[in-house]
RNA sequence: CCGGUACAACGAGCGAUAGCUUGAUUUUCAAGAGGAAAGUCCGGGCUGCCGUAAGACAGGGCUCCAUCUAACGGAUGGCCGGCGCAAGCCGAGGGACAGUGCAACAGAGAGCAGACCGCCGCGCAAGCGGUAAGGGUGAAAUGGUGGGGUAAGAGCCUACCAGUUCCGCCAGCAAUGGCGGAAGCUAUGUAAACCCAGCCUGGCAGCAAGAAACAGAUGGUAAGCGUCUUACAAUGCUUUUGUUUCGCUGGAGGCAUCCGGUAACGGAUGCAGUAGAUAAAUUAUCGCAUUAACAGAACCCGGCUUACCGUUGUACCUUUCUU
RNA sequence: CGGGAUGUAGCGCAGUAUGGUUAGCGCACCAAGCUGGGGGCUUGGGGGUCGCUGGUUCGAGUCCAGUCAUCCCGA
Protein backbone atom coordinates (compact mmCIF):
# COMPACT_ATOMS: atom_id res chain seq x y z
CA UNK A 1 0.00 0.00 0.00
CA UNK A 2 1.57 3.18 -1.24
CA UNK A 3 1.30 5.76 1.85
CA UNK A 4 3.58 8.80 1.89
CA UNK A 5 3.76 11.73 -1.23
CA UNK A 6 6.92 11.12 -2.20
CA UNK A 7 6.07 7.65 -2.80
CA UNK A 8 2.96 9.21 -5.09
CA UNK A 9 5.29 11.81 -6.73
CA UNK A 10 7.55 8.96 -7.75
CA UNK A 11 5.27 6.78 -9.70
CA UNK A 12 3.36 10.16 -11.13
CA UNK A 13 6.72 11.60 -12.20
CA UNK A 14 8.12 8.22 -13.60
CA UNK A 15 5.76 5.66 -14.98
CA UNK A 16 3.29 5.33 -17.09
CA UNK A 17 -0.05 6.55 -17.48
CA UNK A 18 -3.08 5.70 -18.99
CA UNK A 19 -6.81 7.39 -18.82
CA UNK A 20 -10.44 6.21 -19.31
CA UNK A 21 -13.64 7.83 -19.22
CA UNK A 22 -14.03 7.08 -15.58
CA UNK A 23 -10.57 6.59 -14.03
CA UNK A 24 -6.78 7.27 -14.21
CA UNK A 25 -3.86 4.31 -13.89
CA UNK A 26 -0.60 5.17 -13.02
CA UNK A 27 2.01 2.06 -13.46
CA UNK A 28 6.16 2.13 -12.63
CA UNK A 29 7.47 -1.44 -12.10
CA UNK A 30 9.90 -0.94 -9.32
CA UNK A 31 8.63 -3.01 -6.80
CA UNK A 32 9.20 -7.08 -6.74
CA UNK A 33 5.16 -7.00 -5.19
CA UNK A 34 2.32 -5.80 -6.42
CA UNK A 35 1.44 -2.01 -4.24
CA UNK A 36 -1.37 0.16 -4.69
CA UNK A 37 -2.55 3.36 -4.16
CA UNK A 38 -6.00 5.11 -4.29
CA UNK A 39 -6.55 8.79 -5.01
CA UNK A 40 -9.79 10.53 -4.35
CA UNK A 41 -9.47 14.77 -4.50
CA UNK A 42 -12.18 17.37 -3.64
CA UNK A 43 -12.97 17.44 -7.20
CA UNK A 44 -14.70 14.29 -6.98
CA UNK A 45 -17.22 15.49 -4.36
CA UNK A 46 -17.26 15.30 -0.82
CA UNK A 47 -17.03 12.66 1.80
CA UNK A 48 -19.65 10.42 1.40
CA UNK A 49 -18.50 10.18 -3.18
CA UNK A 50 -14.73 10.19 -2.00
CA UNK A 51 -15.34 7.26 0.25
CA UNK A 52 -17.68 5.64 -2.43
CA UNK A 53 -15.25 6.52 -5.54
CA UNK A 54 -12.45 4.60 -3.02
CA UNK A 55 -14.45 1.85 -2.13
CA UNK A 56 -15.23 0.88 -6.33
CA UNK A 57 -11.85 1.51 -6.84
CA UNK A 58 -10.39 -0.78 -4.34
CA UNK A 59 -12.78 -3.57 -5.21
CA UNK A 60 -11.86 -3.32 -8.95
CA UNK A 61 -8.00 -3.70 -8.26
CA UNK A 62 -8.88 -6.91 -6.04
CA UNK A 63 -10.26 -8.71 -9.10
CA UNK A 64 -8.23 -7.93 -11.61
CA UNK A 65 -4.94 -8.54 -9.09
CA UNK A 66 -3.84 -11.94 -9.81
CA UNK A 67 -3.63 -10.75 -13.53
CA UNK A 68 -0.82 -7.87 -12.91
CA UNK A 69 2.70 -7.80 -12.71
CA UNK A 70 4.68 -6.89 -10.03
CA UNK A 71 5.41 -2.94 -9.69
CA UNK A 72 3.46 0.34 -8.11
CA UNK A 73 0.01 1.42 -8.84
CA UNK A 74 -1.94 4.30 -8.60
CA UNK A 75 -5.92 4.79 -9.58
CA UNK A 76 -7.55 8.65 -9.56
CA UNK A 77 -10.97 8.93 -9.35
CA UNK A 78 -13.04 11.33 -11.04
CA UNK A 79 -16.16 12.71 -10.75
CA UNK A 80 -17.93 10.23 -12.63
CA UNK A 81 -16.25 7.16 -11.13
CA UNK A 82 -18.98 7.16 -8.94
CA UNK A 83 -22.01 6.75 -11.04
CA UNK A 84 -19.82 4.97 -13.94
CA UNK A 85 -21.57 1.00 -14.22
CA UNK A 86 -19.01 -1.42 -12.88
CA UNK A 87 -18.61 -3.41 -15.64
CA UNK A 88 -17.92 -0.20 -18.43
CA UNK A 89 -15.06 0.55 -15.26
CA UNK A 90 -13.95 -3.13 -15.23
CA UNK A 91 -13.50 -2.92 -19.27
CA UNK A 92 -11.37 0.47 -18.89
CA UNK A 93 -9.12 -1.07 -16.00
CA UNK A 94 -8.62 -3.76 -17.93
CA UNK A 95 -7.41 -2.00 -21.36
CA UNK A 96 -5.23 0.41 -19.56
CA UNK A 97 -3.30 -2.38 -17.70
CA UNK A 98 -2.90 -3.81 -21.54
CA UNK A 99 -2.07 -0.28 -22.82
CA UNK A 100 0.84 0.39 -20.29
CA UNK A 101 1.96 -3.25 -19.92
CA UNK A 102 1.02 -4.36 -16.70
CA UNK A 103 -0.94 -7.31 -18.01
CA UNK A 104 0.34 -10.58 -17.68
CA UNK A 105 0.13 -13.33 -19.99
C1' C B 1 -63.70 19.74 5.54
C1' C B 2 -60.12 23.52 3.95
C1' G B 3 -56.07 26.30 5.73
C1' G B 4 -52.56 26.98 9.62
C1' U B 5 -49.38 26.42 14.40
C1' A B 6 -46.29 23.55 17.77
C1' C B 7 -43.86 19.05 19.01
C1' A B 8 -42.29 14.03 18.23
C1' A B 9 -40.87 9.46 15.39
C1' C B 10 -38.80 6.63 11.25
C1' G B 11 -34.92 7.88 7.82
C1' A B 12 -33.97 1.59 5.73
C1' G B 13 -34.96 -4.00 5.11
C1' C B 14 -34.34 -9.09 3.12
C1' G B 15 -31.71 -12.72 -0.10
C1' A B 16 -27.42 -14.48 -3.27
C1' U B 17 -22.00 -14.20 -4.64
C1' A B 18 -17.25 -12.00 -3.36
C1' G B 19 -14.59 -9.22 0.35
C1' C B 20 -12.95 -5.86 4.89
C1' U B 21 -12.23 -4.49 10.52
C1' U B 22 -12.63 -6.05 15.63
C1' G B 23 -13.63 -9.81 19.31
C1' A B 24 -14.22 -14.86 20.81
C1' U B 25 -14.77 -20.92 22.66
C1' U B 26 -10.61 -19.26 15.45
C1' U B 27 -12.41 -25.19 9.44
C1' U B 28 -16.93 -21.25 12.45
C1' C B 29 -19.83 -17.58 14.94
C1' A B 30 -21.06 -12.53 16.63
C1' A B 31 -20.88 -7.21 16.16
C1' G B 32 -19.83 -3.16 12.79
C1' A B 33 -21.52 5.23 10.78
C1' G B 34 -25.46 9.81 11.96
C1' G B 35 -29.70 12.76 13.18
C1' A B 36 -27.16 15.81 11.86
C1' A B 37 -21.23 11.74 12.24
C1' A B 38 -21.29 18.18 8.91
C1' G B 39 -20.03 23.60 10.08
C1' U B 40 -16.23 24.19 14.10
C1' C B 41 -19.86 28.81 16.76
C1' C B 42 -19.77 28.11 22.43
C1' G B 43 -19.09 25.07 27.14
C1' G B 44 -16.50 21.04 29.72
C1' G B 45 -13.51 16.41 30.62
C1' C B 46 -8.49 14.60 29.38
C1' U B 47 -3.03 15.64 28.17
C1' G B 48 1.29 18.72 27.83
C1' C B 49 3.94 23.49 28.15
C1' C B 50 4.48 28.43 30.73
C1' G B 51 9.85 26.11 37.13
C1' U B 52 5.95 25.32 41.43
C1' A B 53 2.23 27.72 44.63
C1' A B 54 -0.65 32.00 46.07
C1' G B 55 -2.34 36.93 44.96
C1' A B 56 -3.09 41.45 42.09
C1' C B 57 -3.48 43.79 37.46
C1' A B 58 -4.00 43.61 32.31
C1' G B 59 -6.84 41.09 28.79
C1' G B 60 -11.31 38.47 27.38
C1' G B 61 -16.50 37.44 27.89
C1' C B 62 -21.65 38.21 29.51
C1' U B 63 -26.12 41.65 30.37
C1' C B 64 -34.82 41.91 31.94
C1' C B 65 -36.13 38.12 36.28
C1' A B 66 -36.22 33.25 38.44
C1' U B 67 -34.95 28.22 37.90
C1' C B 68 -32.12 23.98 35.65
C1' U B 69 -27.21 22.22 34.57
C1' A B 70 -20.54 19.64 35.53
C1' A B 71 -20.49 24.12 32.67
C1' C B 72 -22.23 27.43 28.89
C1' G B 73 -23.01 32.74 25.05
C1' G B 74 -27.35 26.60 26.26
C1' A B 75 -32.36 25.10 28.15
C1' U B 76 -37.19 25.85 30.82
C1' G B 77 -40.90 29.07 32.86
C1' G B 78 -42.23 34.12 33.53
C1' C B 79 -42.03 39.77 32.60
C1' C B 80 -41.75 43.69 28.91
C1' G B 81 -41.82 45.18 23.60
C1' G B 82 -43.13 43.91 18.39
C1' C B 83 -45.97 40.75 14.65
C1' G B 84 -50.38 37.61 13.80
C1' C B 85 -58.02 37.19 13.77
C1' A B 86 -55.96 32.98 16.66
C1' A B 87 -53.00 28.60 18.00
C1' G B 88 -48.34 30.84 18.29
C1' C B 89 -43.72 33.33 16.55
C1' C B 90 -39.59 36.93 17.04
C1' G B 91 -36.29 40.13 20.29
C1' A B 92 -27.69 41.36 22.02
C1' G B 93 -33.92 43.30 26.38
C1' G B 94 -28.45 47.07 31.93
C1' G B 95 -27.06 52.52 31.93
C1' A B 96 -27.83 58.55 27.60
C1' C B 97 -28.60 64.15 34.65
C1' A B 98 -20.08 60.00 34.92
C1' G B 99 -17.89 62.01 30.71
C1' U B 100 -16.57 62.39 25.23
C1' G B 101 -18.19 61.94 20.15
C1' C B 102 -21.80 61.87 15.98
C1' A B 103 -26.79 63.55 13.85
C1' A B 104 -25.43 64.00 6.16
C1' C B 105 -28.96 66.63 2.79
C1' A B 106 -32.89 69.96 3.51
C1' G B 107 -34.11 73.83 6.82
C1' A B 108 -34.13 80.45 9.72
C1' G B 109 -32.70 77.09 13.53
C1' A B 110 -30.14 70.16 15.25
C1' G B 111 -28.33 69.78 21.06
C1' C B 112 -27.81 74.37 28.39
C1' A B 113 -31.48 75.61 20.35
C1' G B 114 -33.46 78.97 16.68
C1' A B 115 -36.44 84.69 14.08
C1' C B 116 -36.93 82.86 7.00
C1' C B 117 -42.23 84.04 6.14
C1' G B 118 -45.90 85.48 9.63
C1' C B 119 -47.90 88.04 14.29
C1' C B 120 -47.18 92.32 17.91
C1' G B 121 -44.73 97.00 19.65
C1' C B 122 -41.57 101.35 18.37
C1' G B 123 -40.18 104.13 14.02
C1' C B 124 -41.68 108.67 8.25
C1' A B 125 -38.53 104.89 6.49
C1' A B 126 -34.32 101.78 6.75
C1' G B 127 -34.45 99.01 10.71
C1' C B 128 -34.57 97.62 16.07
C1' G B 129 -36.97 94.80 19.85
C1' G B 130 -40.65 91.00 21.54
C1' U B 131 -42.86 86.21 20.23
C1' A B 132 -42.24 79.28 19.27
C1' A B 133 -49.43 79.86 18.51
C1' G B 134 -49.54 79.33 12.45
C1' G B 135 -46.59 78.24 7.50
C1' G B 136 -42.55 75.54 5.46
C1' U B 137 -37.89 71.69 6.03
C1' G B 138 -36.51 67.19 8.19
C1' A B 139 -35.87 60.65 10.61
C1' A B 140 -36.12 64.01 14.72
C1' A B 141 -38.14 71.15 15.89
C1' U B 142 -38.99 70.98 23.61
C1' G B 143 -46.22 66.87 24.54
C1' G B 144 -51.94 67.15 22.78
C1' U B 145 -57.04 69.54 23.23
C1' G B 146 -60.18 73.33 25.51
C1' G B 147 -60.18 77.71 28.59
C1' G B 148 -57.68 81.80 30.97
C1' G B 149 -53.87 85.22 30.09
C1' U B 150 -51.23 88.91 26.75
C1' A B 151 -49.41 94.34 22.70
C1' A B 152 -48.74 89.50 20.23
C1' G B 153 -47.46 84.99 22.50
C1' A B 154 -45.51 81.03 25.50
C1' G B 155 -46.83 75.02 30.98
C1' C B 156 -46.91 81.60 31.86
C1' C B 157 -51.56 79.63 34.73
C1' U B 158 -55.51 75.90 34.84
C1' A B 159 -58.91 71.24 33.58
C1' C B 160 -58.61 66.62 31.14
C1' C B 161 -55.46 63.16 28.36
C1' A B 162 -50.38 60.94 27.14
C1' G B 163 -45.46 60.24 29.13
C1' U B 164 -41.33 60.63 32.90
C1' U B 165 -39.50 60.62 37.92
C1' C B 166 -40.49 60.09 43.11
C1' C B 167 -43.57 58.35 47.43
C1' G B 168 -47.22 54.94 49.64
C1' C B 169 -50.34 50.48 49.56
C1' C B 170 -51.54 45.66 47.28
C1' A B 171 -50.01 40.98 44.23
C1' G B 172 -45.40 38.38 43.10
C1' C B 173 -39.03 34.97 45.26
C1' A B 174 -38.03 38.62 41.40
C1' A B 175 -38.32 41.16 36.62
C1' U B 176 -42.87 43.58 36.74
C1' G B 177 -48.04 44.81 37.15
C1' G B 178 -52.44 47.30 39.54
C1' C B 179 -54.44 51.38 42.53
C1' G B 180 -53.79 56.20 44.95
C1' G B 181 -50.93 60.71 45.53
C1' A B 182 -47.04 64.43 44.43
C1' A B 183 -43.64 67.25 41.12
C1' G B 184 -44.97 71.61 35.16
C1' C B 185 -40.76 67.50 35.44
C1' U B 186 -41.84 67.07 29.12
C1' A B 187 -33.58 69.26 26.93
C1' U B 188 -33.99 64.26 21.64
C1' G B 189 -31.78 59.94 19.46
C1' U B 190 -27.51 56.87 19.06
C1' A B 191 -23.82 52.75 23.65
C1' A B 192 -24.47 46.08 17.35
C1' A B 193 -19.75 54.72 18.67
C1' C B 194 -15.90 55.29 22.64
C1' C B 195 -17.47 54.27 27.34
C1' C B 196 -19.64 53.41 32.60
C1' A B 197 -21.74 49.85 36.10
C1' G B 198 -22.51 44.87 37.77
C1' C B 199 -21.18 39.71 37.22
C1' C B 200 -17.82 35.64 35.37
C1' U B 201 -12.77 34.07 34.12
C1' G B 202 -4.97 31.65 35.15
C1' G B 203 -2.96 31.61 29.87
C1' C B 204 -1.55 28.84 25.49
C1' A B 205 -1.81 24.54 22.70
C1' G B 206 -4.52 20.54 21.16
C1' C B 207 -5.10 12.77 20.81
C1' A B 208 -0.74 14.72 14.59
C1' A B 209 -2.18 16.19 22.73
C1' G B 210 0.93 12.99 25.23
C1' A B 211 3.55 8.18 27.21
C1' A B 212 6.64 3.79 26.34
C1' A B 213 9.77 0.25 23.43
C1' C B 214 13.06 -0.94 19.29
C1' A B 215 16.20 0.69 15.17
C1' G B 216 18.71 4.96 13.34
C1' A B 217 20.26 10.37 12.28
C1' U B 218 21.74 15.30 13.52
C1' G B 219 22.92 19.26 16.16
C1' G B 220 22.20 22.53 20.48
C1' U B 221 23.52 25.05 25.44
C1' A B 222 19.16 28.49 24.55
C1' A B 223 14.40 28.94 23.20
C1' G B 224 7.29 31.82 20.98
C1' C B 225 4.39 30.86 25.97
C1' G B 226 0.92 38.65 28.97
C1' U B 227 2.91 41.85 33.24
C1' C B 228 4.03 42.52 38.41
C1' U B 229 4.61 41.04 43.71
C1' U B 230 5.67 37.37 47.57
C1' A B 231 7.32 32.48 49.13
C1' C B 232 9.72 27.99 47.76
C1' A B 233 12.67 24.92 44.51
C1' A B 234 16.46 23.81 40.81
C1' U B 235 21.11 22.88 37.23
C1' G B 236 20.04 18.35 33.05
C1' C B 237 19.02 17.04 29.16
C1' U B 238 16.95 18.24 24.53
C1' U B 239 15.84 18.12 18.90
C1' U B 240 14.44 14.66 14.96
C1' U B 241 13.07 10.01 11.23
C1' G B 242 10.66 5.09 10.78
C1' U B 243 7.84 1.02 12.97
C1' U B 244 4.99 -1.00 16.98
C1' U B 245 2.14 -0.67 21.60
C1' C B 246 -0.66 2.39 24.91
C1' G B 247 -3.89 6.77 24.92
C1' C B 248 -9.00 4.16 22.54
C1' U B 249 -13.73 3.91 24.38
C1' G B 250 -18.46 2.09 30.07
C1' G B 251 -19.79 7.53 29.36
C1' A B 252 -21.91 14.21 33.69
C1' G B 253 -24.18 7.17 28.76
C1' G B 254 -29.10 4.68 26.80
C1' C B 255 -34.15 2.57 27.46
C1' A B 256 -38.57 1.46 30.55
C1' U B 257 -41.64 2.30 34.92
C1' C B 258 -42.77 5.10 39.30
C1' C B 259 -42.23 9.65 42.38
C1' G B 260 -41.33 15.31 42.82
C1' G B 261 -41.70 19.74 39.62
C1' U B 262 -46.09 24.08 35.17
C1' A B 263 -41.44 22.80 32.60
C1' A B 264 -36.14 22.34 31.64
C1' C B 265 -34.67 18.80 35.07
C1' G B 266 -33.89 15.82 39.54
C1' G B 267 -34.49 11.11 42.45
C1' A B 268 -35.43 5.71 42.92
C1' U B 269 -35.82 0.81 40.82
C1' G B 270 -35.13 -2.46 36.86
C1' C B 271 -33.24 -3.93 32.01
C1' A B 272 -29.96 -4.37 27.88
C1' G B 273 -25.02 -3.84 26.45
C1' U B 274 -17.83 -4.19 22.90
C1' A B 275 -18.20 0.57 16.20
C1' G B 276 -12.97 1.59 17.48
C1' A B 277 -10.31 2.06 12.01
C1' U B 278 -4.81 4.39 11.10
C1' A B 279 -4.20 5.97 4.27
C1' A B 280 -8.22 4.74 7.58
C1' A B 281 -12.91 -1.35 7.98
C1' U B 282 -18.44 -0.91 8.41
C1' U B 283 -18.66 -2.59 1.58
C1' A B 284 -18.92 -4.04 -4.04
C1' U B 285 -22.21 -6.36 -7.75
C1' C B 286 -27.06 -8.31 -8.71
C1' G B 287 -32.17 -9.33 -7.31
C1' C B 288 -37.05 -8.37 -4.47
C1' A B 289 -38.10 -3.18 -7.23
C1' U B 290 -41.52 0.97 -10.46
C1' U B 291 -38.20 4.12 -5.39
C1' A B 292 -34.91 7.65 -1.96
C1' A B 293 -32.90 13.16 0.57
C1' C B 294 -28.92 15.49 3.39
C1' A B 295 -24.85 13.00 4.12
C1' G B 296 -19.41 9.02 6.22
C1' A B 297 -17.07 8.22 13.20
C1' A B 298 -11.16 9.47 13.78
C1' C B 299 -10.10 11.31 21.87
C1' C B 300 -14.95 11.71 24.39
C1' C B 301 -19.34 14.32 26.18
C1' G B 302 -23.32 18.78 26.65
C1' G B 303 -25.43 22.44 23.47
C1' C B 304 -25.94 25.87 19.13
C1' U B 305 -26.23 26.51 13.84
C1' U B 306 -26.87 24.76 8.99
C1' A B 307 -28.46 20.70 5.10
C1' C B 308 -32.61 17.20 4.01
C1' C B 309 -36.41 12.53 0.63
C1' G B 310 -40.85 10.41 1.61
C1' U B 311 -44.28 9.83 5.23
C1' U B 312 -46.68 9.02 10.02
C1' G B 313 -48.52 10.37 14.89
C1' U B 314 -50.16 13.74 18.96
C1' A B 315 -52.02 18.43 20.74
C1' C B 316 -54.03 23.06 19.39
C1' C B 317 -56.13 27.48 16.38
C1' U B 318 -59.24 30.15 12.45
C1' U B 319 -63.51 30.14 8.92
C1' U B 320 -67.93 27.55 7.40
C1' C B 321 -71.43 23.56 8.18
C1' U B 322 -74.00 19.73 11.34
C1' U B 323 -75.73 17.86 16.26
C1' C C 1 -7.27 19.56 14.38
C1' G C 2 -6.15 24.74 14.36
C1' G C 3 -5.33 29.81 12.17
C1' G C 4 -6.31 33.58 8.38
C1' A C 5 -8.01 36.24 3.91
C1' U C 6 -11.42 37.43 0.04
C1' G C 7 -16.50 38.05 -2.22
C1' U C 8 -18.61 45.39 -5.37
C1' A C 9 -20.41 46.16 -13.59
C1' G C 10 -18.36 40.97 -18.60
C1' C C 11 -12.81 41.16 -16.45
C1' G C 12 -9.24 43.52 -12.96
C1' C C 13 -9.65 46.78 -8.76
C1' A C 14 -11.03 51.50 -5.39
C1' G C 15 -14.55 52.92 -1.69
C1' U C 16 -15.55 50.01 4.52
C1' A C 17 -10.67 53.30 8.96
C1' U C 18 -14.68 58.11 10.59
C1' G C 19 -22.44 55.01 8.36
C1' G C 20 -25.02 60.20 4.81
C1' U C 21 -26.87 63.43 -1.58
C1' U C 22 -27.34 59.61 -7.70
C1' A C 23 -21.38 53.67 -5.22
C1' G C 24 -16.50 55.26 -8.60
C1' C C 25 -11.70 54.02 -11.88
C1' G C 26 -9.21 51.26 -16.03
C1' C C 27 -9.99 47.67 -19.95
C1' A C 28 -14.11 45.74 -22.63
C1' C C 29 -19.31 47.10 -24.88
C1' C C 30 -22.76 50.68 -27.74
C1' A C 31 -23.44 55.33 -30.62
C1' A C 32 -21.61 59.71 -33.14
C1' G C 33 -17.44 62.48 -35.37
C1' C C 34 -12.44 62.69 -37.95
C1' U C 35 -10.82 58.69 -42.74
C1' G C 36 -12.37 56.37 -49.34
C1' G C 37 -12.41 51.82 -45.69
C1' G C 38 -9.98 49.51 -41.34
C1' G C 39 -7.02 50.68 -37.20
C1' G C 40 -6.30 54.72 -34.08
C1' C C 41 -7.97 59.17 -31.67
C1' U C 42 -11.94 62.49 -29.67
C1' U C 43 -16.84 63.09 -27.54
C1' G C 44 -21.10 61.00 -25.40
C1' G C 45 -23.79 56.77 -23.34
C1' G C 46 -25.47 52.03 -21.22
C1' G C 47 -24.49 48.28 -17.65
C1' G C 48 -24.65 47.04 -10.17
C1' U C 49 -30.02 42.09 -5.66
C1' C C 50 -22.23 45.64 -3.22
C1' G C 51 -22.15 36.67 -2.09
C1' C C 52 -26.87 35.47 0.77
C1' U C 53 -30.44 36.03 5.21
C1' G C 54 -31.75 38.80 9.32
C1' G C 55 -30.84 42.79 12.97
C1' U C 56 -29.21 47.90 15.03
C1' U C 57 -30.08 52.95 13.08
C1' C C 58 -33.91 58.36 10.63
C1' G C 59 -30.43 56.09 7.10
C1' A C 60 -26.00 50.15 6.05
C1' G C 61 -21.37 48.57 0.49
C1' U C 62 -19.61 50.38 5.54
C1' C C 63 -21.72 48.39 12.16
C1' C C 64 -23.47 43.41 14.45
C1' A C 65 -25.04 38.18 14.15
C1' G C 66 -25.77 33.91 11.27
C1' U C 67 -24.80 31.49 6.67
C1' C C 68 -22.67 30.07 1.66
C1' A C 69 -18.59 29.84 -1.71
C1' U C 70 -13.45 30.33 -3.04
C1' C C 71 -8.36 30.65 -1.71
C1' C C 72 -4.05 30.48 1.56
C1' C C 73 -1.09 28.96 5.92
C1' G C 74 0.56 25.71 10.26
C1' A C 75 0.85 20.83 12.92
Amino acid sequence: MLKHNREFQLVYRKGKSAHSPALVLFYLPNTPFVTVGFTASKKVGNAVKRNRAKRRMRSLFHSLEPQLAAGSYILVAKATTVDTPYAVMEKGLRKMAERVGALQA
